[in-house]
DNA sequence: CTTGAAGCTCTAGTCACTAGAGGTTTTATA
DNA sequence: TATAAAACCTCTAGTGACTAGAGCTTCAAG
């Protein structure tokens, strides 16, 4: 199976101008051309998209994704050779994922006290009686932690 | 009180090229300068600092943080004469906020399914025997919803 | 009076795309 | 087979909210 860049993009939900985003920075190999200088792709090609974005679904950066790439083709490149990936690279696929679990987790945190200044905020806004209001004075002397 | 550009740095906890950036944006009025040609600034201008940088701690953007200070003017400026506000200004901000307050819970709820989705991955991947890694395999088949 | 910190402007870089101009190739229909 | 529309191409520039650096000037302390 052959996919234009447009087939590839319904295939995966990936825009073509990201598409072509990815090959400029290299984070998917240069396509082959064809004869009129359009991109072709295989399956292979189209999984590899499908993997960046799942990972890019779950907030992995694209830097961290170029890391995950590398691990997996430390994997099933020669795997009982030795070459120039490290003994541990599944322990660091491992620790990629864990330390963007915290992330994530902290990002929860901060946003769940974010919401609750915003409420008090809303709340102490009588907008019913709309004389006055207390959101912009708050904003004044609020401190979100 | 007169400020210079380091001392409102310290005093607002803003990084002095932001201060810059916020003036150039007009964001902050244009400071007035020194002989030397270095900015000064007001208590009231510190003040307005203040209100940007809660505001920005709560995840408003500078854009919407235009309008709250807009609103602002609005209300101390001349309150009692016609001009070019619109009426209902305070209900405005009270919109502002509240909707503000609902991309912030929908931004919690996306966080945490990829928190489950990424637990599970980092679960079911058995590191203490070292051999395989289920974390790059589900990352071509896991979907965030 | 000198030295070092703090200030100035201007340009360019970050991240992850997105949009648009202006041209070429492919595909579908008449 | 001719033509028109859709899809493709490259290149440049823009987004938001800053941040970094070069190369200069001004200020404050000793």
């Amino acid at each position: 199976m052959i996919y234009s860049i447009g087939q590839l993009s319904k295939e995966t939900q990936c825009k073509v101008p990201t598409i072509r985003y990815y090959e400029e920075i290299g984070l998917l190999d240069k396509a082959n051309r064809s004869e009129g200088n359009q991109r072709q792709y295989s399956s292979l090609q189209c999984q590899r998209l499908h993997f960046i974005r799942h990972s890019r679904a779950l907030g992995f950066s694209l830097d961290e994704i170029k890391q995950l790439i590398h691990l997996q083709d430390c994997k099933y490149d020669e795997p009982h050779q030795a070459h120039h990936c490290e003994p541990n690279a599944l322990n660091l696929a491992h620790q990629i994922a864990q330390e963007h679990l915290v992330d994530v987790r902290n990002k929860i945190k901060e946003l769940k006290s974010l919401e609750k200044t915003l409420l008090k905020m809303i709340n102490t806004c009588d907008n019913t009686d709309s004389t006055d209001c207390e959101i912009l004075k708050s904003l004044n002397t609020i401190k979100a932690e």
